[in-house]
Parts: structure tokens; sequence; C-alpha cells
DNA sequence: AGGTATACTGACTGACCAGTCAGTCACCAT
DNA sequence: ATGGTGACTGACTGGTCAGTCAGTATACCT
């Protein structure tokens, strides 16, 4: 754990088809299967200290078979972000797109992030990058590249948009658009600190943040 | 380290008087060095992968002298967290009761998180918090004692004061005075997740979430 | 000088764990 | 049947590292 040269990435075993069900009817995905419970073990333990004994046990599956589907304790990690985290940014960046009043947008990419990141294992994925990133230059670009700077780029146009109709107060966001997102990142950062302390209504945070932003919520 | 019983704090060896001083003249603190060459060590590689011998190396001092001082590994982090963060709480707090007007008492807060958070190591310490915590009820406890109870009081008197005056748009932030910090976090994350792809100048980002929530700066 | 106390050292131990690989077994094709 | 294929297994290896402790060095006695 010194000095990794490493390059490959993983691939899986020549065809995963459903051929080759080994016990009961459903096809055990084991890709599937490894990657779930390394998330499990991830972000209960964090990288260095989880055990791939205890990701196998987990899966359902012998040591070994990780190492079939994944070259490495760090292929796997990466993959397990890209994994999670993929997926999602298409979605976002289309509800950013939406003509409509920026107010509006903003409550309904709210809404997504509250369902499908904060309500979802994801979060604990983020946690992971929060936690682990820094180690992980590759995981870091990916994510930047990948997530950070296409949702950067989404809401900055949002925002312009917005700016033009004179619906929003500053043009600051739009320079900088982690404001938006900040209270966010505090969400899951709280969660996994000290919810047990001072449980968080995320939903009401985020209402509170958007009014501060576009004013007081008119009832109408 | 699959379950430790523990319990046990760290004690300075007897008395650690000026006596017993090796080489040159400044008293050589062990335990200062010790506790400086950890916080390079954890926050470089995480609480799990990072080495005592290394601490021990850069510290300049024998494995064995770090257990003359803290009773594990374990026990060394909570103190470097402690001795790091203590300190700076009650001057934050005087910052925060000063009866100014609120706009003003933020930016003086502002500035000395610029100053004494993000210009600092502290902000490794607090990325390590963020990083670790979860795996650390302790830490996550002790943080949230000292730390955030005591930050999010000061804040709420600070912003209930404001409100009675007027000056303040929104109860809301009263109720989520986290909105008030959220940046800060965020650029902390930032900067060591992403700053070699995009620096961020926090000095700027502040000062336009200030904006943000007082209204525009007036030049006067 | 001898004696005692104690800060410090670093080689060593025991446990732990990522990664390996010879072997097993279900499933084919012939 | 018989042999071939390849996914899967899990005992094993080699390296790593937290924590230990017998020993050394220094200071301060008397």
């Amino acid at each position: 754990m010194a000095a990794r040269p490493k390059a490959s990435r993983s691939v899986r075993p020549a065809k995963t088809r459903g051929r080759r069900r080994r016990n009961g009817a459903g096809a055990p995905d084991r890709r599937e299967a490894i990657l779930a419970a390394a998330l499990d073990e991830f972000s209960g333990r964090g990288f260095a200290a989880a055990r791939l004994d205890d990701v196998a046990k987990r899966a359902g599956v012998a040591k070994g078979t990780i190492y079939l589907y994944f070259p490495d304790k760090e292929a796997l990690f990466q993959d397990l972000v890209r994994s999670v985290i993929g997926p999602l940014i298409e979605r976002f960046e289309a509800s950013a797109e939406v003509d409509l009043p920026a107010r509006l947008v903003a409550e309904r990419i709210v809404d997504m992030f509250v369902r499908e990141i904060y309500g979802t294992r994801r979060k604990d994925v983020i946690r992971l990058i929060i936690a682990e990133g820094p180690r992980f230059p590759e995981i870091a670009e990916f994510y930047y590249r990948e997530v950070i700077s296409r949702v950067v780029a989404a809401v900055r146009g949002l925002l312009r948009r917005a700016a033009e109709r004179g619906e929003i107060p500053a043009e600051a966001l739009a320079r900088f658009p982690q404001l938006l997102v900040a209270p966010g990142l505090v969400a899951i950062v709280w969660n996994g600190l000290f919810d047990r302390f001072e449980p968080l209504d995320v939903a009401a945070l985020m209402r509170a943040h958007l009014d501060l932003l576009f004013g007081e919520r008119r009832p109408g």
C-alpha cells in the first residue's frame, strides 16, 4: 500500500449472461452482490479498515470471487463509486435544463436530492468520497469530471437564465453555485456525525435555504 | 482492531516540568512534536492507514515514546482533535456575543474562520473529523458537545438579536444556523478534493454568501 | 563512587489481511 | 460416459503494523 503502479480496470469475466447459475432460480449477479456488500463495509468502516473477507461473507461469496470481478481492493472502491453515482447525473442535468421559473426548478432539484441521494445509500457514497477522496486522486478526479463540473455548469445555466429574467437577487450565486448546494452537503455530513444527538429535518432545511435565496415563498 | 474494549485516557508521564531536557537548550516537548507529526500523518493518509512508525520518525522520536504519552493510536487521534480544536471555541463565542449589527459580527466571524481555520492546519482537522467521525463515536460526541452545539447556540443568539432589530430577512436562519456556516464547510471539502482542478476563492465565496443573507453590501 | 529513578529506544511479536492459486464442481458437448 | 470449460472456493503466503519490553542513557541524589 506504499506506492502502487496500477492501471487496469475491472472487467466482468467473459460473459455473465444468465448461464451458470449455481443455486436457486434467480440469476445470482455476483458483481452486484459484491458491490452492494462493499458499499456496506466501506461506508461502515472506511476503505482502509474494511476487510475483503467481510465483503465476501456479506456478498455470500468466497474471497477469491471478488478478484474475478475486480482487480484489487482499490478498483472495487472506484467501481463502487462509479456505479452508484454515474447513473444519476444525466437525470440531474435534465432537471436543471427545464425552462421554468428558477424557484420551481430549484425546488425540483431539491426534491430530487432529498429523494435520490439523501434518502438512499447514495449519501453514504458521497460521504465516502468526502472521506477518502483526498487519498484517491482518481476517485476525486472522476467525481469532479463526471459530477461536480457538470452540476456546477447546469446550476450556473439555470441561475443565469433566472438572473436575466430578474427572478433572483444576486449574480453572486452564479459565480458560486456551490452556495446553492452547500446545505445539501452539510445535511449529509451532519447526518453522518450528529444525527443521533440532534436530528436534522433535511426537507425543512432545504426549504428554508430556498426561502433565503428566492425570498419567502408566497402561499399562492 | 476488531472490537476494542478500551477506556483509558492519555496522561503525561509523571511530571513534564522543564526537567529532563536531553539535547539543545529549548525544552523539546515530545508531546507537542508527536501531536504535530500525527496531524501530518493522519490528515495525509487517514487514521487507519497512518503508521505510528512514520509519526515517530516525523516527530524525531522512537515509536515506544509515543506510548509514553498516549495509551494507543486512537487516544492519540482523540487528543489531537481536542488539542487543535478546543482552544478556538471560546474565542469564537466571544466574537459572536458582541452587540453590534449582525452583518458586522457575521463578517468578523467569517474573517476569523478564514484566518484561523481555513488558513491553518485546523481545516485538516475538521476534514479528519468529517472523514473519521462516523467511525469514532467519541470524537463525534466531543466535537458535537464542545464545538457544534456551542457554535449553533452562539449563532442562534446572534441571529435572534438581529431579527428583533429587523436586520435580517428571515427567521428561518435562526431555525437552521447550519445555513450560515454551510459555505465554510463546502470550502473545506472543496479544498481537499477539487482545488487542483478548480481553486476556490474562499474569501469571495464567503462574501457572496453574506450578501445573499443580508442583501448586497452598501458601499458606505 | 555507587545507587536510584525515569525518559527514551528500537528490535521483536503476534495478529491481521490483501492477494494467490491449486483444486472443486456444475454444466456443457460430443 | 467422458472429457473439457470456466466460475467459484478457501487455505495459504508474505508483508505490514500496533503495541511491548528488556535494555540504555541521563540526571539527580547521597
